[in-house]
DNA sequence: CGCGTCGCCTGTGGGC
DNA sequence: TGCCCACAGGCGACGC
């Protein structure tokens, strides 16, 4: 599931790998993905010719900056994969549902199973008046804010950590794996009311946030066993190798040794130690 | 306002 | 071997 750091890898990857290429040709076997616009040709006719100038993320989009302040949104949702093809004749994976040729050859594909993701396009002077996008919360990778910043946005808010630390509209980019790792290292249960930490846990959440992150854009992401995530080279992460809590139901948690547990919040799964987290 | 639930999707895997 | 169903979950919509 492309959470903030799966989509920070594929952006640095990309950034390295498709800057500056030049969009030839683009191709889109059914509207699914690109269901905003009216029809294939809305799509198409504002991509190909234009050139992949840099790739911004905000929150879990991705933001191909164009030529001529034309901007390709993607979102990944639960199963989108951005996939580099060396050469045009390499077979196409199930469920392509957009490709990019390159007037340099090769192309970047838009493969997506379960099609919660899309893609679409902002035409030039249009990114303020994109709403999910105005309305996003602070990307904790991109606008650092100081742990008393921090402290002051959750006491606006009284609501449960976990569902705040996936609401978009308050931090961008955290899902379903990333909150509960959060959690844990913090050492903060799910249910605690935002407006109830004391000043030592705000800074130990703040800074559980932070660091998480940051491990796990280190290593390259967290790939589950379904393959949902992989990067550009088609290639796994491998944070998942360092997740404390998620998907260990039964294992023993990494500080106490009490088995983790696994319990349903709001028709999705969550995992925790109910002895660390308090 | 918060909070729970549902629908959208398809591949996978367990039970029978 | 096949069939059914639960499950995976981001996100918007809806009801209380």
């Amino acid at each position: 599931m492309p959470e903030l750091p799966e989509v920070e890898v594929i952006r640095r990857d990309l950034e390295r790998d498709v800057g500056g290429k030049k969009i030839k040709k683009v191709e889109v076997p059914g509207m699914r993905s690109i269901r905003r616009h009216p029809n294939k040709k809305h799509f198409i006719g504002l991509l190909e010719g234009r050139r992949i100038k840099f790739l911004d993320r905000r929150g879990k989009f991705l933001l191909f900056h164009l030529d001529d302040g034309v901007i390709l949104v993607t979102h990944l949702g639960m199963s989108g994969q951005l996939l580099r093809a060396k050469q045009s004749r390499e077979k196409l994976a199930k469920h392509t549902h957009v490709i990019l040729t390159f007037t340099q050859g090769g192309q970047l594909r838009f493969r997506d199973p379960r099609t919660f993701g899309e893609m679409f396009i902002i035409e030039k002077g249009g990114l303020a008046a994109c709403r999910e996008l105005a309305e996003l919360g602070v990307d904790p990778l991109e606008t650092p804010v100081s742990w008393d910043d921090f402290g002051r946005m959750m006491l606006v808010r009284k609501t449960k950590l976990k569902a705040l630390l996936m609401d978009q509209k308050f931090l961008a980019g955290l899902g379903n794996i990333y909150s509960d790792e959060i959690l844990f290292a913090a050492g903060l249960a799910h249910d605690r009311k935002s407006d109830s930490l004391s000043t030592q846990e705000v800074r130990r959440l703040y800074r559980s946030l932070v660091e998480t992150i940051q491990d796990a854009v280190k290593y390259r992401g967290s790939t589950l066993e379904d393959n949902g995530y992989v990067d550009p080279n088609g290639d796994p992460g491998e944070f998942q190798h360092h997740h404390a809590v998620y998907n260990r139901e039964g294992e023993p948690c990494p500080r106490c040794r009490k088995p983790i547990i696994r319990r349903k919040l709001g028709n999705r799964s969550s995992f925790c130690c109910e002895a660390c987290q308090v």
